[in-house]
DNA sequence: AATATTTCTGTAACATGTTAATCATTTTAT
DNA sequence: ATAAAATGATTAACATGTTACAGAAATATT
């Protein structure tokens, strides 16, 4: 009864990717215009913010908090220093890692755009609701957690 | 009381735009391998998809149902009718349209495909439940309406 | 100590995301 | 009918996603 059989592929509309990837969209729509104002993309503005929160982190390290693959951070890193956002140190315990910190001009652009970042959520609660918000959470979370259980 | 100075930018972990990526890829990991194993990406995969579902559409409207941007969309027509899984019919009435149609071959490709994406549906329904899912379904979609109305 | 293995990082190559610009074809306005 | 505006599709240019590979340094093994 739970075989393919019976449950034919869903209508594209109804795929669960589609359905994250769409509101994915929504919420970043209107966010990511005004990050571009400052010079940033969706990406760089990551990992910007997890530099902020984080002071000091190898580029591992980064790509797992930001959940980028490490070629992209490679080259975002590369893009960040060249504009004195970031700077990069060469770890003298370990000569293969280099640690990778936020700038003074880096804190600068990152309070310039948080109050944006926390505009927006705002508004997103207010639309949403604060208890759906947190179920929504909560209900991703477990998705995830369930999913990656023996995977 | 809901000013910005009382609801400080979120803990990075918490943002809701990475909550619903890393949802989302936790969704398609262990699917891509078998769609590159077919020489297909996913994006590649979802314009299969579409048009196994809904012969003979514009670009434009592709497009949409696809949820890719023109510039993507048409690079990967470009290659699929390179490798004659789709194929393009230039418009009699308006010689600016092409309509994209899936070919036998395609078809072929696609119901090899099908049967492993059913099973991955399957086996997340399975882990984290029918009604949780349903719940899930509802919440993205009443999240991506409240969000667009007036923006 | 010498070798093999693992780890950290980077590069290569190609596909896609994204904004802007272009070009041809319709459609609208005058 | 003609000029202006809108539309469908493509290309350009750059950033990122993704897999595979490579190089250097650390660690483990023998």
């Amino acid at each position: 009864m739970a075989d393919s059989a019976e449950h034919p592929l869903r209508g594209f509309d109804r795929s669960l990717p589609m359905a994250l990837l769409r509101a994915r969209e929504a919420v970043m729509k209107n966010f990511v215009p005004s990050l571009r104002e400052n010079g940033l993309s969706a990406q760089q503005w990551r990992v910007i913010r997890v530099l902020h929160e984080n002071e000091g982190l190898d580029i591992t390290e980064l790509a797992e908090r930001c959940f980028l693959l490490m070629p992209s951070l490679s080259r975002i890193i590369q893009n960040l220093e060249k504009r004195a956002l970031v700077s990069r140190i060469q770890s003298s315990i370990d000569n293969r890692r280099s640690v990778i910190s936020i700038t003074t001009k880096g804190k600068v652009l990152f309070n310039k755009i948080a109050p944006k970042s926390v505009e927006r959520y705002n508004l997103i609660t207010e639309k949403f609701g604060y208890g759906k918000l947190e179920l929504l959470y909560e209900l991703l979370d477990e998705l995830i957690e369930k999913i990656e259980v023996d995977e």
